[in-house]
DNA sequence: GTCTATATACTGATAGAC
DNA sequence: GTCTATCAGTATATAGAC
């Protein structure tokens, strides 16, 4: 990486933390430049079309980087089931614990933006299938069948982003744990 | 009601329906009053704490609708699977067909304010606390034991939410369609 | 109680020197 | 590629006439 690309991705990595904690009108452009320690002036050199553009760029990384998450974490154990419920319990951690650190990917900004950018949103909703299909090839791996497999991908991702929202919203960890109680019944 | 009660609901109405399309920061005081219809230079008398505290009430107001709607659908069929299932059918048909008039109640805010106002936090709170709630009452009424519909009523809530989230995002039924699909098993 | 005018700060975005 | 200065627009909020 030459020093382009080294301000550029350091734009980009400043513009997805900001934007899962603030969401994309809560957070302005001097803030993500002065955060990321990138030459203010150089914003619109490396993205053109200003503040959309780095929202989409942000959220192709925060979809990126949760989806790596996911996978990681869910070939630690062989059984879906055990490594499905030790994801949502770290999830359920950093949702309470974290505090101000941290915001529920991707959520705030497909929120705000589906009715007014269709670029964005459709950036976010690329994110929430790299989600449903990281679990989906989880549960093919161990013999679900494909189409199975695809709509419990789909039903996972819901109900863990939904737990998330709650538990983040009222401090509680009680959603996710609830979820998580809930998937040995779900893949049965 | 008289002419002040007037306009503060007025005011309060057209904050609720912005806040949930377009998000806390994404919507401005000139946009709301123009909306409202009532006059401009009269928002500070009846919300002397500004944004925040319009903010609250607009909360709090999505919060006794969407409750309200909630306990009616619930009291259409005796048959708590029956009943909650039609009512997240009628979500999924909001969610995608309604377009630019529909959002989510309460996420947007939930997600941009929690780590920025506490107050408007501990509102959004309370709106899920009271969704729960109305699940909980009618399982309740219908012999599940205090501890587990009460249970049951954060699982289906946070089902819900979450993919209502993804249904909106994405345009797709599919998520909420497979959460409905999921309630029998959820409640046998 | 209503409404206008305005203060002040910040927004996204641009132009141009270096 | 970097950085500063600055544009026009809009944000929240306020002061004061009526």
């Amino acid at each position: 990486m030459n020093k382009k690309g080294n301000s550029r991705t350091k734009l980009i990595q400043a513009a997805s933390r900001l934007f899962q904690l603030q969401g994309y009108h809560g957070t302005g452009l001097n803030q993500i430049t002065k955060e990321s320690g990138a030459p203010k002036g150089s914003l619109y050199y490396y993205f053109p079309n200003g503040k959309e553009q780095l929202a989409i760029e942000a959220v192709h990384l925060t979809a990126a980087k949760v989806t790596d998450r996911i996978e990681r974490g869910l070939e630690k154990q062989d059984d879906p089931v055990e490594a499905i419920q030790h994801l949502i319990k770290d999830l359920a951690d950093q949702a309470v614990k974290d505090g101000e650190t941290s915001g529920v990917p991707v959520a705030a900004v497909a929120l705000e933006t589906t009715h007014a950018s269709e670029p964005i949103r459709q950036a976010c909703q690329a994110a929430y299938e790299q989600f449903q299909h990281a679990f989906a090839k989880k549960l093919k791996v161990n013999g679900y069948p494909e189409k199975r497999a695809e709509e419990l991908g789909i039903l996972i991702n819901s109900m863990i982003e939904g737990a998330f929202l709650v538990s983040f919203t009222t401090k509680s960890k009680n959603p996710l744990r609830l979820v998580a109680e809930q998937i040995p019944v779900l893949l049965k």
